[in-house]
DNA sequence: GATGAATGAGGTTTCATTCAT
DNA sequence: TATGAATGAAACCTCATTCAT
């Protein structure tokens, strides 16, 4: 209404009151993630309460219902916060040049298995609310989990294929069924760590005898 | 309880009508725990609900109270029975001689497989109740399961060091490791269930593929 | 499972356990009614809260929710007891046998008007709750008693449709649209009661006077 | 933000830009209230929330509370601003020069209540805001509003008592009672509208029949 | 003056558990 | 022994109001 017809075009509305501090609703929400994180995978979701979100995130109740719809939504934050870390640690791993043989498929293999097992030991518990929990919430929750894995299981679907075709793999290999399979060997890996008797030399050990078995087991 | 049977018949409020059927008790017991696996295995044991076991029970609410203190311990032996399914599936299977060469071994492998992956896929979610959601209620569950699965695995790490004996084994293996690492091909196939994608074929192979990753992944 | 075959084939399955006492259930659903219609009509539905109801009716909260689903469907319950006893009042006074003249149809409008002043003046709160509030709820509530009004008026009509038909009302009269009229002639007496000033002399001036009013008019 | 580019460099805090317009603040309430008329219109009271208010009034939930210290506040003038509306429209009809006759009478008792049915149709919501929710929030407004049926009654007595003595009247006309009876006759109109029913033909015979009913009575 | 982030009291609703009969 | 009515703690979520900027 009052805008003068020569102020600059680039206000075109000029903000009255306190600017909205930029960035603020980002830190919030991590904030307020990052409390959830560590009050559900102490707890569990269900046993979890907003309250004790809000009070770890040195929040009030009603703040986290500012920047989350519900408790429901508020895990699907903490989920994506955990998957990505968990995709970035494989894909660290993973993305260098695909491998010429067994033997850097080996190194490869217990490279990525290394790394796993490295945020596994640190978090165990962020992966059991990510791996196991989740899967006991609800459907969609579920359906995610399971795209996971099957996004992982074609991520290495593809690295054999590529050693088939490269010709350091059997030729008659079903590289889906076993691609899902090594991807299963982790899974004790993490038993371990839920255990809480996981230990360097443990870790080392388990990684290269599965990854051993895991070769040649697939070896020509 | 701390009745004698053999109470004298001077007391002057004796016991009218049918003795308390000694089998009624147990009955009853597995009477509820049959309909709290149905429930629990359909909602989740934190969305399930007394009143609805009760109900499926065809009981009272009062009466699942008078054979199991809370429900926490009725999940209990909810899980006693689905384990001791579990592990009576695998023992039927695995229970005859012990294998003479791999090739035997394999077709044990096969074997027990193929009647897991029938249990799997009668009922995922009953075994979704044990392995994934019952992890997340409490520790002494979790420890539970993580003794389930020492179990199953110092098993197949019997088996192994036996081949390792016998010599159709690599003589250097690690037994303990591989033994999990086995135990965890399952984990795929389970997925496969819950992704309700399960058919007859794909199972087969993916049990072929799987056991011949195995046993040629363990081969001298 | 245990009927002797001679029993009685009275009872198909003996019941078990405390017999569920008959008219229990209307009982303590009449009790919280009654206990939400004094809170509901002191405060207003809205203001209400279902913990005063639990206290006034003397039982816990959760026993509200034993009986009924919602504090809307609570409401529900008040409202078909509330005009229920409306309409009972209505139909008392009216459904003698039909006026044969304008006098008659006079004298039975003051009776109507009577039993419905009396009504008001012992609990004006909640008519309120009735005719003022329960249209602020929601759409449905809104319906149901733009019907009641519908309802009465209807009833009103067919009184009047009688008149025209005996010759003592006017022959062109249009009985719908009076009728709605003269339903309406009960609000003053209703604003009245809600003022807080009706007295026994005042309402009875009030009815005389707009019962002259409805049959003759203002005219001279 | 605040840098006007015609300050004085005299005065180093002086007020800069434009002085605090004084129909600003006038202005702003005018807009709030607009807002909240809608809002509160729309959901009714107790739904409706101040975070919409301001959206839809386009300030900050903040600004509403220098203009008003409560939402109950803002409700008072909402309805400052219907009433007023109702008022003007009835008296727009109503101060030409008293009737000289019953006919005359009538005439204006159509014109009034054609306006006045106008203002229901075109926010049949509005007047259910009035009329019907404002007296279930509080004591107060009940009076309020009390009061305001008290006032339209007055006025309506004025003009029966006028008739009364110009001779076009009964000599012993209750003027008080019957103005209320008058005034109440809107009440079937203001229900067709909240029906969604009313439509102009309707609505015209509505007002017919009903002035007719009012000059003349029932009687043949 | 204007803003919107922050708050926490309080609402409805659920359900494991108890207990009189 | 079996029952189901009763309970109340505790959960999630909303929103009027405050206040730093």
């Amino acid at each position: 209404m009052e805008s003068a017809s020569t102020s600059p075009p680039a206000t075109p509305r000029a903000r009255r009151g306190r600017p909205p501090e930029k960035g603020l609703a980002e830190r919030r929400r991590r904030q307020i993630v990052d409390a959830a994180c560590v009050i559900f995978t102490e707890r569990g979701y269900e046993a979890a309460n907003i309250s004790d979100v809000a009070k770890h995130a040195k929040v009030g109740q009603g703040t986290v219902y500012r920047y989350f719809d519900s408790k429901r939504e508020l895990l699907d934050h903490v989920l994506d916060h955990c998957v990505e870390r968990l995709i970035t640690t494989v894909r660290a791993a993973a993305t260098r040049e695909k491998p010429r043989d067994a033997e850097e498929f080996a190194t490869q293999l217990r490279a990525i298995a290394r790394r796993l097992f490295t945020l596994i030991d640190e978090e165990p518990d962020l992966l059991k609310l990510v791996l196991v929990e989740a899967a006991a919430i609800d459907a969609e929750l579920k359906a995610r989990l399971l795209g996971l894995e099957a996004t992982l299981s074609a991520l290495m679907a593809s690295y054999l294929e590529h050693g088939v075709r490269s010709g350091w793999l059997r030729p008659n290999l079903d590289t889906a069924a076993v691609a899902h399979g090594l991807n299963a060997l982790v899974v004790p890996g993490f038993l371990l760590a839920m255990r809480g008797e996981a230990t360097e030399e443990k870790r080392v050990r388990y990684i290269d005898t599965l990854v051993g078995f895991a070769v040649h087991g697939v070896g020509k």
